[in-house]
DNA sequence: AATTATCTTTATAAAATCTTTATATGATTT
DNA sequence: AAATCATATAAAGATTTTATAAAGATAATT
């Protein structure tokens, strides 16, 4: 999920770093953590985050300082927490290129919810779930299905089968569970109905129809997408 | 300096916009206000500003609605103020993406700072929001449209349903989502506007209305734009 | 108030999809 | 090898969905 964003927090504080480790963590974010501005721009350069959680009151440098130093060539989100709530300092760190300015104590709520906001605007082309299979893709958001790159129509029942079956890749779907899924309860005797858009999908999506390589038969039981 | 930046507030507080009306136009904003969510939408659409300002305790709907319905077109900034401080409503809003959230009362200096750092990055992300497909070119911002450099014009429910297809390019997009966001959660077995509309725009940008290259038609779901 | 533009409804033709039937294929059992 | 059973495929028929024009209603503009 957001396991692959990468979060640096550079605060002097262990509760403030141990608690933001136990709520980013929680949320799926990876934490680094950095408790001075040496080490804290160090680990920016090296490595760079996704977004920065900055505190001003750091013991070798003020904050202010780590900002513009940043600033320099670090473009993604910075959030500073600091327990100074003057408009002077404030403003200050907005003008300095900071994107938000939290005062000590947050509530963690509202911090994730920024953090949410400042990520999603960073980013605005989140990237889809897609499932490739060998030659075929299937994007779920989208709702599209490409064999070689090349666009495949499909109708919605055909759809919805596929996107069940490679839902459950490897998995033996009984023709029971395919039957009431996509048509409901009251066809699971329809075994015919199954056939018929088994052989149409395997027809758009199959390069040989006599050794499907995707949906594969389970005699007496179901299908399989591999 | 600052003179061609449009704000626009929304907010039925006189004092407030009275206050914010000094403050901006002494910082070379150019301010709009609306008293009104109604009347906010309506100016938002007519002559998108370069930032929202956005009360949420407005006497004819909810400011937690008008954020919604901005955001399904309104890609620009848009701060919250609000008197209500609960986390809940703050990372509501959030969610439902604001890009800021200020309690009331403010400081002056604050807001200011928080409108610069916003526009900044909104400047910065050097964000045309021109989508340009073939002959076709849209332009989000002035909500205008163009096939072949020539101006389509189009109405206003038309603009609407192709800004929604264009920002969502490649998706399939269901009848429902469309008809919920285009005319309201009460229409959305009302399919047959969707299919009038659809084919007035395709009369309007596709070249063979027999082959639509554009508007792809997902028979049984809903549209996609391409 | 009249005119114009736009939106909403209605009607109907065309296209796409789903369902059903018929028949073929292949594997398994006797 | 014949009979049986599960599966595959094609194709006709039925149904649903879509496209389009055009009339009626509403809203906006002059």
């Amino acid at each position: 999920m957001n396991n692959s964003v990468e979060i640096l927090i550079i605060d002097d504080e262990p509760q403030i770093r141990k608690l933001l480790n136990i709520t980013l963590q929680s949320n799926d974010y990876k934490l680094k953590e950095a408790s001075t501005a040496q080490d804290g721009l160090v680990m920016a350069a090296s490595h760079p985050p996704d977004l920065i959680l900055l505190d001003l009151g750091l013991p070798d440098e003020s904050g202010h300082e780590v900002l513009k130093k940043l600033r320099e060539w670090y473009s993604k989100p910075v959030i500073i927490l600091s327990v100074q709530s003057r408009e002077e300092d404030i403003v200050k760190a907005l003008d300095n290129g900071a994107n938000d300015y939290l005062v000590k104590p947050f509530r963690t709520g509202e911090l994730l919810a920024r953090i949410r906001s400042l990520l999603r605007s960073a980013s605005s082309d989140a990237e889809n779930p897609v499932v490739t299979v060998g030659e075929i893709e299937i994007d779920l958001s989208l709702r599209t299905v490409k064999k070689n790159k090349e666009q495949v129509k499909l109708t919605v029942t055909e759809y919805n089968l596929l996107a069940l079956l490679v839902k459950n890749e490897g998995k033996v779907l009984t023709h029971q569970f395919l039957l009431r899924s996509i048509w409901g309860p009251s066809y699971i005797d329809q075994s015919q109905y199954l056939r018929v858009f088994v052989a149409q999908l395997r027809k758009k999506i199959e390069d040989d129809l006599n050794k499907p390589l995707h949906i594969i038969t389970e005699s007496g039981i179901g299908y399989r997408f591999v």
